[in-house]
DNA sequence: ATGAAAGCGCTAACAT
DNA sequence: ATGTTAGCGCTTTCAT
């Protein structure tokens, strides 16, 4: 492993040319600039980035919290921020917090500790406080969830309206009996969707019944399916449910399923995400659909922006209601 | 932002002694070890990771390369490296290659400039030759795909056996007539899946029927429902069908339900992976279960091992059968 | 037990 | 256009 000093000797120049080879600038001779290059290429020289960091302060990385990979709706948005990484020049750093309080802060320390650059929060289970106080001397941006007035810039979609539009489409195709499958009322786009929901309600002059209304300890496909169990417990029975993701949307479906019932003759479901398993259900999921890429796009432009010092502005993206076979009928 | 030269002036230490403080040495007294812990705190300091990874030569960083986030399979992989990675102290580098040589070429550069310490490549489209030149300086390990007699080490399943047992089980519940849908033979594994259902269909004495076998370009649902309808296009129609993934099997799936058909009365099939979504498929998919998080936590535990300098032997770990409405009957 | 000092590999300010 | 040199923040050897 060759070093910047051994090239500029063989080179016959100094460690300083070499590095304004390395970095493209332009005050080199054509001339010098070929020797130096011969020299990289004979000592198959590759320059170190522990180096380079250490003496511009900064890693380059970017820290990418969420709370579980195996979520389709966060791999979307990886991609969409990892294309625009990759752009910038910038890697990211995933980091999985499993709802994890000690496990986010070893995440935390890897910026505070100058090992990350900024951080791209989407997990809503994040410590508040915590991402706050970070936020004072590191640039944070947070991607779909977010903390309000915290003045930390986000990315993310409208909840409440989304959530609005899906049911008081569930109203006009005829729906009395409307149930929600949500997530637990410590989310803020739980809390947002639900007032969505409400909201559409209200204004049909129906009724708002607590026992149609169901929170899961977490998205997993099984936390859909036991909701909809216990849906299917209640003395009357809905005719259509609206979850607040996808992942809730195919496990209720699933339960509707067992119970020999069919949708949507017999219940309707809306999902949220449109994670592309939502066109491979049967019958196809109707749902919301978030632009998960753009999200991860913005929220990597957001960030570097942000680590370069420029003020960022925080972003809510359009929706789309996306009618499939789930709701049709 | 404090460095260690302040916290020594704060302590009234030298930087050596604050140093040995940081790194638990018990070569200090019990009373200065108190007055630098007094002076990090009061100085809010957070030792710098650039700092010491350009003394120590090291990154503490392991890149893992896959071609794409969005397949669950990987996710779970990614599960197993991460919480080791954990463990040992490491971070994990999350690089999607989208099977483009390009990008690749980005991540290798990662590790050829210290800034990672090793590779988990998951790839299948990954550049042997790139590869196996840059395990001659680098830590590599491939997991689940894998070069043969690279001398690179690697953890993965039997795929012939996994593939045998599937088609051998079909054949024993009376199937005459199975359709193959595989990916591309470039892929190792795609070779000895196919091997492994020629292997079980020889074994009874079935003919190999080419208009049986079709290779797909991609992973994702779309792939196998194309697959499926061309399989649909031929004169004489399969009783069941094996598909080298789930994804590509629940994409079938759908095709085979588009067109009015049953599974698995008219048609049984199979998948492999064992991805959480294949159990909310309706039917529920019989599949070959990978050990998936057993084979990330494989993976980090060879690649740590290696960049300690130690040898270590590759690992076949095992598989099952998981026997599902989507073949019963 | 503690300190002084060298050096990891790089960039950039300053000098020529 | 090129070289000299300081220094980014840390660890560790060698003295004491």
């Amino acid at each position: 492993m060759a070093t910047i000093h051994q090239v500029a000797k063989q080179a016959g120049v100094s460690v300083a040319t070499v590095s304004r080879v390395l970095n493209g600038q332009n005050s080199v001779t054509a001339k010098t600039r070929i020797k130096v290059e011969d020299a990289i290429k004979k000592l198959n020289y590759e320059p170190s980035l522990l180096g380079r960091n250490l003496r511009n302060s900064e890693s380059r990385l970017l820290l990418v919290l969420i709370p579980n990979i195996s979520n389709p709706f966060y791999s979307e948005i990886i991609n969409g921020i990892e294309n625009t990484a990759i752009e910038l020049d910038y890697n990211i750093l995933l980091c999985e917090t499993d709802t994890n309080a000690e496990r986010e802060n070893i995440y935390f320390d890897l910026v505070r500790k100058k090992m990350a650059d900024g951080i791209i929060s989407m997990d809503p289970a994040v410590n508040t406080d915590t991402l706050i106080r970070l936020a004072e001397n590191h640039a944070i941006i947070q991607c779909s969830e977010y903390a309000v007035d915290s003045g930390i810039p986000y990315v993310t979609i409208d909840n409440a309206e989304a959530a609005y539009r899906a049911v008081k489409y569930l109203i006009k195709i005829g729906h009395q009996q409307i149930a929600l499958i949500n997530s637990d009322k410590k989310y803020l786009y739980a809390r947002q969707r639900q007032l969505g929901y409400q909201k559409a309600l209200e204004e049909s002059n129906m009724e708002l019944e607590d026992s149609l209304i169901v929170h899961t300890q977490g998205l997993d496909f099984s936390y859909g399916q036991q909701a909809m169990k216990k849906i299917f417990m209640q003395k009357e029975r809905p005719t259509a449910v609206f979850a607040v993701s996808d992942m809730l949307a195919i496990g209720a479906l699933k339960e509707i399923h067992n119970q020999g019932l069919k949708v949507p003759e017999d219940i309707a479901i809306i999902g949220f995400d449109k994670i592309a398993f939502s066109n491979m259900t049967h019958p196809t999921l109707t749902t919301i659909s978030q632009p998960m890429y753009e999200m991860g796009e913005a929220a990597a432009d957001m960030l570097v922006k942000k680590i370069q010092g420029e003020e960022v502005e925080s972003l809510i993206l359009d929706h789309e209601l996306v009618i499939r076979e789930s709701t049709l009928g």
